[in-house]
DNA sequence: TTTCAGCGAGACTAGAAGTCTCGTTGTTCA
DNA sequence: TGAACAACGAGACTTCTAGTCTCGCTGAAA
């Protein structure tokens, strides 16, 4: 056990708790480092202690803060499982989780860091949930075998994080539905 | 004919030249407001006399820039069509205009003036050519008539959009054809 | 009770966006 | 031709924020 006193997890959570509610609400406007720190009562130190930037303040944040959002149901529905999950992204992304999320990746541009762990941490977890489901489909011969992973996935997904990132339209929760229509028909296997 | 001296055209082309140049290489590092104007060979208050920030500056750079870039043919084969505008997207997100898109946008959550203009001068005008193309396809009895074009068209191009802002998996040309592929049997009338 | 790292507070530094001023240049109009 | 005037280059200046540094205090471990 190191000497010394030691780390104080209540500030920790009201450093993340105030970084979430702060980016989430207000859209980065008065979202400095300093406003963070007075929100949660703490010095602007204590948070460059255990975090190199205010950026991997927000990134943990939405990590934990969103631990639980969009789960995969494991039916034998495959197709409805997808909209069940896709309807939990359109959820996220209407909540304030969605302008975090937003206010992240506009980060990740100047923050190669920031992109990759957004990837490790938050967007590839849950992507391998997507994918693994797709490869379960496969096995069980309800989903063609011939096609591309990837590019289905991302056409799946593609239609909210384009939403999400440029708004031209609003994500609804029918929206989940047809995608899944759209998508459907070209990677089941046919009757 | 107003009195006094007369914009420098010249000088107005050298700033845009400058703002994509160097927002497409650098990213967004030393791409500051002086580099611009230095790189131009132009005053600061030059570029304030004519555009209201320096992202306003990046945008019409890529307005500009990218004028005749991914162009809509007009063939009796509808989905080939797609493919090949989806290929020329490819194409434009791997070259510096992508790196050009993709800083626009994370200005946007920031700056929503930046964001409305982005949507009415870059993606509205190039979203609305697909949609028209989509549409006649509908006319033609090729498309199914209910179909939500919006749907359609964002799963069309999520897959490149949101691997432009994400950054998890690189863009293949080959990549047109299976998004396409992917979407075609959802969206054809049936034989 | 000594040691020592974490703590709050707040001064400080560095760098970039955007403003202001000034003397100069080029165009229009009397 | 020359006066009026707006755009120009140059660069000082202001403002704001991320991140650093220092201080005296606090609390857990040995």
């Amino acid at each position: 056990m190191p000497r010394g006193r030691t780390r104080d997890e209540d500030a920790r959570d009201r450093v993340l708790a105030a970084a979430f509610s702060l980016v989430g609400s207000s859209g980065t406007e008065q979202v400095s480092i300093n406003a963070i720190a007075e929100e949660a009562g703490v010095a602007k130190q204590t948070i460059y202690r255990w975090w190199p930037s205010r950026t991997a303040v927000v990134l943990d944040a939405l990590v934990e803060g969103t631990m639980k959002a969009t789960p995969f149901r494991e039916t034998d529905d495959i197709r409805t499982d997808f909209e069940h999950h896709l309807a939990g992204v359109v959820k996220l992304f209407n909540s304030p989780s969605g302008r975090v999320i937003r206010e992240l990746l506009a980060e990740a541009p100047s923050d190669p860091q920031i992109a990759e762990e957004f990837v490790a941490r938050f967007w590839g977890p849950r992507r391998d949930l997507s994918l693994a489901r797709l490869q379960r489909g496969i096995e069980r011969g309800e989903i063609r075998a011939d096609i591309d992973e990837e590019v289905v996935l991302d056409a799946i997904y593609g239609p909210m994080w384009i939403r999400l990132m440029i708004g031209h339209l609003p994500m609804k929760p029918v929206d989940a539905t047809r995608i899944v229509d759209a998508i459907w028909p070209g990677i089941q296997v046919a009757d």
